[in-house]
DNA sequence: CTGAAAGCGCTTACAG
DNA sequence: CTGAAAGCGCTTACAG
């Protein structure tokens, strides 16, 4: 079944079909509902690839997800599907794993897809900087700033993450912790996970603290890795007092690994996570966090890409606040174990 | 850059260019060594719209997942995806919510990607009853049997889920416990969760015990889902000892309810799980579950989907049986809270 | 071992 | 408002 059976049934040309089929205003209300009821009765799909494969370009955007098992990264996601499919916006979603290019995916499926516009969710700096000069249409970051980056194409919507890694700090020094170890995440000091160390190292020196190697570990975003991280982190660091793990998923490992350590969440040992996920609320104990505000992310990524489709707004950085979200995992040091 | 471009650059034919990408044999090393170093050097490739346009067959096999967010699915998912790069197979990756009916989606994607096979992660037995004839090529079916549908060309490999309850039960009842609810997933009586309920009832009713509709709730794969499906089963199945979820991901959700209530677990309230995912290790308390042979699913499912595309065997179901993974959310009834 | 030509199923100027 | 024709970038008989 192909445009041509379509138009033989039809009784017209395949050009007044394909008129029919995208909606284009040259033609009858007569012809295009006869034609629109033999698709119905045949139950014709035109076939995308000729579709693409002929088109100058599509109308889809496209939605890279770095990160396919993230539950923070899938909110955004969700939210960023919701806004899109209000809009009338058609978006193809592609996941990639936390190692993969996404950089050089996208610039595949740019010449496959013909998208107006891309959305990377949880990319990496190093790959924007390598190869994004090549893609030529209107693009956000989301969940990491591109503002150093030298694109007039790329936009960026992020927390901003020097910021929330000196409000870490300073959450953890008002609760009287002075040995706090760390769980990060991607070893790059321009992404945000360098960028919330350095807040962290500012944030703590403020106290007159400096925060040594030996209190950071890394960690990937499974949970094994973060349970792995800390065990290695307390061999070397064993007078911590509470870990700040880069992200939620990473401070359940960290939980687990402190509790199989016999010691106690938060009585022995505080934890903080950062995102805010689902899980998070749902964790015993319940983890205390730093709040990402996901839907603002999603809505505002969709905003900044649909004003560079349209040209009504130039490349542009957005960095938001997280929120401290108080949980059960982190609480004042107590008196008696205080290492001072 | 097309394959006219590099056919120029090389001084051949689109032909000879078209043989040396897709590794045909006809073709002089020393042609293909030069073509090979042209695209190389331009960072070519060929746009996939033409060739599965044009190509009668693709070579890709299909991957629906559905259940983006599902944990379980993705350990399977890795695991297919890790077979066929062993093999040398390409897959293509589509996910799905829950809500989507993936066998029309199959359908589609059949004309526009022309795979040579289908795996469905994670189906929903009715959507293969309404639409399923209209797919010709061999597929699979993960996570639920098909046995029982009257498709020549389909396979599954299952867990054996009416077994599956009946062994939950039975471990319910050896600890001592009479007074259980159960948490379940879909509303369809020949998917998983009703030949496990099924499959309960039968373990329960041999030691004399009925069980009633009031035991039983409903919970989508969302942990919110069986938070409140537990809040809503304790108000009507008041004097429970213990809850059988039948997913890891919504025993989450349970126990962080029966906490919320007042109630300690496993010393107030036994929780079951289902699936063995790899964060009921991480919880706390460890999740007490039936593990599902991920891995063994996942090599299964590819190995009877080869085997049917190459003819050498016929649809097949396969039905694995789950183990017992003791954790730390269940026990023995104490004597003192028995109701007998 | 190699290449010219047909054609996959669409869309898009172009002409009417 | 409509249709014949060109062409998107490939693969695949076919002929050499």
């Amino acid at each position: 079944m192909t445009i041509k059976d379509i138009a033989r049934l039809a009784g017209v040309g395949v050009t007044t079909v394909s008129r029919a089929l995208n909606g284009h205003p040259d033609i009858s209300d007569e012809t295009r509902e006869k034609i629109q009821r033999i698709i119905k009765e045949y139950n014709y799909t035109p076939n995308q690839n000729a579709r693409t494969l002929k088109q100058s370009a599509g109308k889809s955007i496209l939605l890279m997800v770095k990160g396919i098992r993230s539950m923070f990264l899938s909110a955004i996601s969700e939210g960023i599907q919701q806004n899109a499919d209000e809009a009338g916006i058609a978006v193809s979603v592609h996941y990639l794993d936390e190692q993969a290019d996404e950089v050089s995916v996208a610039i595949k499926l740019c010449r496959e897809l013909k998208p107006v516009g891309i959305i990377f969710l949880g990319g990496e700096i190093s790959n924007f900087e390598r190869s994004f000069s090549q893609i030529k249409i209107p693009c956000v970051l989301s969940t990491a700033s591109a503002k150093n980056l030298p694109f007039e194409n790329l936009s960026s919507v992020s927390i901003d993450d020097f910021a929330s890694g000196r409000k870490a700090a300073e959450l953890l020094c008002d609760m009287g912790h002075r040995n706090v170890g760390i769980i990060r995440g991607s070893d790059e000091i321009s992404n945000p996970s360098g960028l919330r160390l350095a807040g962290v190292k500012e944030g703590f020196r403020k106290h007159g603290i400096v925060i040594s190697e030996s209190q950071v570990e890394f960690s990937s975003y499974a949970i094994s890795s973060a349970y792995e991280a800390t065990m290695a982190l307390c061999g070397k660091f064993p007078e911590l007092t509470a870990v700040f793990a880069m992200a939620d998923i990473m401070a359940i490992g960290v939980i687990r690994a402190l509790l199989d350590m016999g010691k106690r969440v938060p009585t022995d040992v505080s934890v903080m996570g950062f995102d805010g996920i689902e899980l998070a609320d749902y964790f015993s104990p319940r983890i205390t966090t730093l709040l990402q505000p996901t839907q603002k992310i999603a809505s505002l990524s969709m905003r900044l890409l649909t004003g560079m489709i349209h040209d009504t707004i130039r490349a542009n950085h957005i960095q938001l606040t997280p929120t401290f979200k108080p949980g059960e995992s982190a609480a004042h040091l107590r008196r008696n174990s205080m290492a001072e």
